[in-house]
RNA sequence: GGCGCUAUCGUCUAGGGGACUAGGACGGGGCCCUCUCAAGGCCCAAACACGGGUUCGAAUCCCGUUAGCGCUACCA
C-alpha cells in the first residue's frame, strides 16, 4: 500500500550515513489537526526521501486530557492520508519507569536537584514578581539546602520535585530550517523534570523517549524552539548526543491568527468527510511551508518524496487558504487515475443510493466512464455525487431557474422536445457523433439554432442548467433512460402550461 | 515585561549581489473556446515592511526600527 523510495534516491547517497530515524509525536487531546498532519507529512517525506524510518509516539502523559477516542482519530487521520509509520506505536505513558530512572540518574550525577517548594509557594512568588514587573525565575533556594536537611526531609516524607540545574554558558544548535539558534543559559529556568507524584514533565519524557527510540532527526513546530535548549541540555546530562532539529513554521487561519475552530474545518477528518482526496490534502499541506523550487505545484506523493529536501522548507508561518485547497483537490480529481478515484467515490455513491456492488460490477465500464465524465466539473467527491442523479433511473427534479430560463414557452419547448424525442427514438447508433448529427440536423430542419434545442433538452435530461456536453449526457444515460426523461419532461410541460 | 522566531502581490510562493520592467499559482477582473457549466488558452490589476549601512551594484549580505507570532507551568 505504501510506496517504496528505493528508486527515487537522488543526491548525496546516504549509504554511509545511518538511516535517519524520525518520529511524529502527537498528544491525543483532540482530532488530527491540519498542523499536526503537516508535521507528520514532513517527517514522513524526510524519512521516505532519505530512506529512513518514521515512528509514531503517542504522548499521553497528560492523563487529564488524553483520550482513547483522540488516539483513534489520529490513527485514522494518518491512515487516510497514507502516512504510514514504522515499527510499533510507542505510548509515552508506558515508559514511566525509564523516565524516573533518567531523572534519578541526573540527581545522582548532580545535574539535577530536589526541590521542596510547593506549587502554592511558587505561584505566590510568581505573582509577586509580576506585581513588581520583574520576570520570575526560580531562585534555586532548594539547591542550596544542606545535604542533611534534604536527607531529613526526604526521610520525613516531604514531597519534592526534581529540578534540572541549568549550567553556565549558552546553548546553541544548527537548525535545519533556521540557521544557528542560540540561547544564553542565564535566560533558562531550572525547570522541573519530575513531578512530586513521580511523573515526568514533557521535556524529560520527550528526551528520554527520543534517546530510547534512537531518533536522529526531530522535526516539529517552531513553537518548540524555546524548549530545545532545555532538551539539548538534558541530552548532554544523560550522556547522549542531541539529534538534528528542524523547526517548522506554524499554520495560521485567514486572519493571520493561530488556526482554531473559529476558522472552520481544522481537523483532517473534516476534509475527509467533505470529499477531499488525501493526495490533494497532502499536496496542499506540503506547499504550506515547503517549496520544491520553481513553479512546481501539483504533485503526486511519489513526486513529493523525490523532490523533498529540507532546504525547501519555509521559515515563515503560512496561512491556510481553503480556496486553494479546493482548487488543488479539483486538480487531483481530474488527474488521478480513474482506478484510484473509483474506490474513493463509490462509498459516497452508495450512500446516496445510486449504486450498489452489483452495478459497479456489472456495468463497470459504464460506471467508470460516468465518473470520468463527472469529475471534470467537480472540485470534491461530493460534487461528483451531487451531479450523478440524472444518470440513474430515479426521477429528477426540475430546477426552477433552469425551467424559467430554458422552458420559457412551455408549449414550444414541449414541441421541440417532442421533435427531439422522435429524432432519437429510431434505432440509429447511440454515440456522440451520430447524436450530434441527428440533433444538429433537426435544428436545421426546424430552422432554429442548435442551442435552442440543446438547452431545453439539457433541462429535460438533467433538470439543470449545467451539465456535461449534451451528447455525452445522452450517451451516459443511454437511449432508454434518455427517452424516458424526454417523455417525462413533455408530460410535465403539458401539465404545467 | 523577558527571551526567541519571522518579514516578497489579499493568500501560497520563486528568488541565494548583476539574468528583475521582481516570475508562477490560488483568488479577483476581462477576452477566447462553446450547446450550458467546468476544464483549458490569452490578457489585466496586485508585492520586495521601514531606515541605515557594505558594495561599482542589493529583494538577496549586516545593523537598527516597526509589526506579527511563539515560549515564559509540578500542560504537551
Amino acid at each position: 500500500m505504501f510506496c517504496s523510495t528505493a528508486d527515487n534516491m537522488t543526491e548525496t547517497t546516504p549509504s554511509l550515513r545511518p538511516r535517519p530515524r524520525l518520529r511524529f509525536a502527537p498528544s491525543p487531546t483532540g482530532s488530527l489537526h491540519v498542523g499536526g498532519a503537516r508535521t507528520a507529512l514532513f517527517n514522513w517525506l524526510y524519512a521516505r526521501h532519505y530512506d529512513g524510518d518514521m515512528l509514531l509516539r503517542v504522548e499521553d502523559t497528560d492523563k487529564a486530557r488524553s483520550t482513547e477516542e483522540s488516539t483513534r482519530a489520529i490513527f485514522e487521520g494518518l491512515l487516510w492520508l497514507g502516512l504510514s509509520w514504522n515499527e510499533e506505536v510507542v505510548y509515552q505513558g508506558a515508559n514511566l519507569e525509564r523516565h524516573q530512572r533518567d531523572a534519578l540518574a541526573m540527581l545522582e550525577t548532580g545535574a539535577a536537584y530536589r526541590c521542596f517548594c510547593t506549587p502554592e509557594e511558587l505561584e505566590q512568588r510568581r505573582s509577586e514578581a509580576q506585581a513588581a514587573r520583574e520576570s520570575f525565575k526560580y531562585d534555586r533556594r532548594c539547591d542550596r539546602l544542606p545535604a542533611e536537611e534534604v536527607a531529613r526531609r526526604v526521610a520525613g516524607g516531604d514531597p519534592y520535585v526534581i529540578r534540572f540545574r541549568i549550567p553556565e554558558g549558552s546553548t546553541e544548535w544548527d537548525d535545519m530550517v533556521h540557521e544557528t539558534i542560540s540561547f544564553p543559559n542565564k535566560d533558562l529556568d531550572d525547570f522541573v523534570i519530575l513531578r512530586s507524584n513521580g511523573t515526568p514533565i514533557y521535556n524529560l519524557a520527550v528526551v528520554s523517549d527520543d534517546i530510547a527510540m534512537g531518533i536522529t532527526v526531530v522535526m516539529r513546530g517552531d513553537d518548540h524552539i524555546s524548549n530545545t535548549p532545555k532538551q539539548i541540555l538534558l541530552y548532554r546530562a544523560l550522556g547522549a548526543e542531541p539529534p538534528t532539529f528542524a523547526h517548522l513554521p506554524m499554520i495560521h487561519g485567514m486572519d493571520g491568527k493561530k488556526l482554531s475552530k473559529r476558522h472552520g474545518a481544522t481537523a483532517v477528518g473534516d476534509y475527509q468527510h467533505q470529499g477531499l482526496l488525501p493526495g490533494a490534502m497532502l499536496n496542499f499541506l506540503a506547499l504550506l511551508g515547503w517549496s520544491p523550487g520553481g513553479d512546481r505545484e501539483v504533485m503526486t506523493m511519489d513526486e513529493m518524496i523525490t523532490l523533498f529536501t529540507p532546504d525547501g522548507l519555509q521559515r515563515k508561518a503560512a496561512i491556510f487558504d481553503p480556496k486553494k485547497l479546493e482548487w488543488m483537490n479539483g486538480q487531483h480529481l481530474s488527474r488521478v487515475p480513474l482506478a484510484e478515484l473509483e474506490p474513493r467515490v463509490t462509498p459516497a455513491m452508495m450512500e446516496a443510493g445510486y449504486v450498489d456492488e452489483a452495478i459497479v460490477d456489472s456495468r463497470g465500464e459504464w460506471y467508470m466512464s460516468l465518473l470520468d465524465l463527472l469529475r471534470v466539473r467537480a472540485r470534491t467527491i461530493d460534487d461528483i455525487v451531487r451531479q450523478a442523479g440524472p444518470y440513474f433511473p430515479g426521477t429528477i427534479e426540475y430546477d426552477a431557474e433552469a425551467v424559467a430560463n430554458n422552458w420559457k414557452e412551455r408549449s414550444s419547448a414541449a414541441d421541440i422536445l417532442e421533435a427531439a424525442k422522435e429524432a432519437l427514438a429510431g434505432d440509429s447508433a447511440w454515440d456522440a457523433g451520430t447524436l450530434e448529427a441527428i440533433l444538429r440536423g433537426l435544428a436545421e430542419s426546424l430552422g432554429i439554432s442548435a442551442g435552442k434545442i440543446f438547452q431545453p433538452l439539457r433541462v429535460a435530461l438533467t433538470g439543470l442548467t449545467v451539465s456535461p456536453g449534451i451528447f455525452e449526457v445522452l450517451v451516459a444515460q443511454g437511449r432508454e433512460l434518455a427517452l424516458r426523461r424526454l417523455s417525462d419532461a413533455i408530460g410535465w410541460l403539458r401539465r404545467n402550461p
